[in-house]
DNA sequence: CAGAATCCTATACGATACTG
DNA sequence: CAGTATCGTATAGGATTCTG
């Protein structure tokens, strides 16, 4: 059974241990949402990834990676040979949250023109 | 003219300067998430909002509705009567804004449970 | 190549007190 | 009621160095 805004927010308020404000605070973290937007239908090596997020650390590309990972949207497949040769891809759950980032990031770019210049 | 994400991903790299990135930033916060839900197809009053985003402090709501005012995705309304009364609602830009966030509400709130579960 | 380890800084965020 | 001001802390994040 799946859960909808009714419940959500129940009695209007967004109650303050919902264990989705974890799952958001992952996915919508600065280096988050172009990491898992970056993997979107393709499978990428770590250096490929890191070219691809432009200015994100390695630190913070390994710590996402093993969030993501963690949270079973990212998969890591090492292949054992020198040097190393590292791939990562979404899972299914990850493709699911890369369709709903997609259209925002989109609507970022549509409007931060509009948006910034205001003041 | 709209933008697409073919634009967003030359080359198949994110921009470092895109602006989009800012605005992004604004709109995944940790707390601007919620205040953009929580007015959603309706206008609050500061202490309604504050209770509505359960664990938000003062300040934290006060720089988000700023940040989001001059964004121009929040409407701010006082009415000069003592004691006063404030009221926010959103603009348009922020109706579609608050249509992109929630299916991402959702998402979180259904798969918490197995993300979370799974370390 | 794909990281781990270390150190450091900026800032997001919270708690509290105060005010028109 | 609707904030602002101030202070303090935690952590996000960056730069650099090192290694199998």
């Amino acid at each position: 059974m799946t859960v909808g805004l009714k419940q959500i927010f129940a009695g209007g308020a967004l109650a303050q241990d919902c264990p989705s404000r974890v799952v958001l605070d992952h996915v919508t973290s600065k280096w988050g949402v172009l990491v898992v937007i970056a993997l979107d239908g393709r499978t990428l090596r770590w250096g490929e990834l890191r070219r691809a997020v432009q200015g994100i650390s390695e630190k913070m590309l390994a710590q996402t990676l093993k969030t993501f990972e963690a949270d079973g949207l990212v998969v890591r497949h090492a292949r054992p040979v020198i040097p190393p040769h590292v791939e990562y891809s979404l899972t299914p759950l990850g493709q699911e949250l890369v369709a709903l980032l997609q259209p925002l990031l989109v609507w970022a770019a549509n409007n931060a023109d509009t948006m910034l210049a205001r003041d």
